[in-house]
DNA sequence: CATGAATGAGCTTTCATTCAT
DNA sequence: CATGAATGAAAGCTCATTCAT
């Protein structure tokens, strides 16, 4: 595939609200044409197929994405501390791209199956909180996992479900962030010692 | 729509693996034939087209699932305990059809727009749980939410999305299970009164 | 084919507005069973289709028809005098089954290639009216025709297409006969001889 | 819809004899395609269905049976003799395109109600010829009609009918404008004067 | 380089028709 | 006899993709 000019890269972000709506199947590249104002022909002269016109608009996502999980990681403290700051990075990210968030979680379980887009989200999200979960095992502050990437997985997974099935009014970010703050924190209002009694 | 007679019911699940693969548009009426064995015109005369045919299968599994947390809701203890129940109960409904359940999930995004697929998820796991976390608070037991509806569809879809980026093999079912736990008891090992300075 | 009980011939007649509305092509047996409260398979119990169907309606309009037409033409008088008399008969036919008789010649030029329907309208008009034609012309009453039967088929179409063209409303029923009176009589207004000239 | 390019319109007249021998609704769009050369695709690239197709190859037709008969009516003489150059030009037209004048016939009842089509038959015949009537009226060559708009449908529909029920060989032309002009003239052989006491 | 035009492949849906009861 | 259920065949239409300009 041709490198994608900038110009072309940017207009592609306005697809986000097409696949959010109706998924990389349901969204013809003659809807990606219109939301983007690109004509059909050119989207091909640059890019393979929707599904790469899908993986441009997904990258812009992934990089800003993984640079802020990579910052947020990179900062001092404890694990745990450090998995705050993570969720609230990717809080940020979804909010500042909800749609195109959306689309990448509707489309993640067939994603997998596309090297290139679930390869991308192991390299931002999964492999570094993984790791991050294993070090909080490591230094205490973090609860041990038998299997870390399920737990992030479960995390990823959380936000983009919450926010799929919320109805699309009222502060959407404020709610989101508070559910998520209660899984990191236990939904278990009882003191730790005695849940794990329990 | 005709009343569907039970055996094409029965058929009917035999396409939950399909959907899982390949989605609900993902999916042609022609795949559905293939994989139920009931001949295209005859999948019409009964459903109204694919859509139908994907919410009588989601129908079948919400009915056990509705009815397992439904069970879950009405034992004895405190709302934390019937959480973990709940949480339990949804797990091992996922175990039981795990094709149906990732595909249900995998199209909650859109599926939420169609009344009838929405309106089941709401009444069979994010109204009663929403309902459980409001009496958690008011018990003491489970910690207070603004949002009680988000908490649940949070839990809702970590457990698909764990599930969708999981490698299909091992044991996801353990590794699910705990991954949950762990969300419902906090990742965070800290005392929970120290949790809340941080 | 099973010869038709007379209430099975009866209740076809409430399928002619269908056939007059859709065309017998745009109509489906489906259609047909509604409109006649006849179920599908029933239908195709006592028909071999629905083109039969359709000539079992057109029978019974065209024994009337043929009826008319034959009282018409075996009354006293010259032969233009009875041709008078058989176009007033054909009109009352036509405002006696308006529906049916559209239909009819709506679907004539087709219909002429199946052998019942072209054979039928032949024998009850256009092969009486021809031979009215050519006594006329021997009686010396009626202008003589090259081609008798392409003036029959003429008058035939005359009173379908300006039913079809006009407005449904008012009273097509006078309107009708004016019209068809004029093109007996001749719209020339001029001597006959004049227009022999002209 | 898009321009019609004029190579498709060209191409497109050849399906005219299809939709004689089948009707719109029996003809389906790859039988156009067949009969055209243009692939099913193309067509619904330039045409919004068969409906458009047919509109596209009747409005060839209806355009030069327009100008025609505006050039009939445009000369000199009283408003019979135009008349008769009227009903001349719409045979010529009918000469040369038959296959496209019966299929236009053949649907006109349903066409009618399609607006496009039906519009503009009125156009080109209907109000012409109907205006045509009430000139002779008034300066007394043509007989007063009630509703001359009826008379004018009956005119056009008698060629159409006349040339669709006559077999299809030998001489139709002839025997169809022999058979018009007697309309025209009058079937009846009596002078006018014993005509309007019979 | 960019794009309007063209098209092969295939999908959803309908419908005439059959058949077991 | 009459009919609800079932289905093979085919129609209309869409869409990803190519290509000439």
């Amino acid at each position: 595939m041709r490198p994608v000019p900038d110009e072309m890269a940017v207009k592609v972000m306005a697809a986000a609200a097409l696949f959010a709506e109706r998924g990389l199947d349901g969204a013809t590249m003659s809807d990606i044409a219109e939301a983007t104002g690109i004509p059909r022909a050119t989207l091909y002269y640059h890019f393979d197929g929707k599904e790469a016109v899908f993986a441009c608009m997904c990258d812009r996502v992934f990089c800003e994405f993984e640079e802020a999980v990579a910052v947020a990681l990179s900062g001092p403290g404890s694990a745990v501390e450090r998995l705050g700051r993570v969720v609230r990075a990717q809080l940020a990210c979804y909010a500042a791209y909800p749609a195109a968030f959306l689309a990448i979680h509707l489309d993640l379980g067939r994603a997998v199956r596309r090297a290139e887009i679930g390869e991308r989200a192991a390299r931002a999200y999964l492999r570094p909180v993984a790791k991050l979960l294993e070090e909080g095992a490591a230094d205490g502050s973090i609860r041990q996992a038998v299997n870390p990437r399920a737990v992030a997985a479960a995390l990823l997974g959380a936000v983009a479900s919450a926010a799929a099935l919320l109805p699309a009014n009222g502060q959407p970010g404020a709610d989101l962030q508070e559910a998520m703050m209660l899984l990191v924190l236990g939904l278990d209002a009882r003191p730790a010692t005695a849940a794990r009694q329990g």
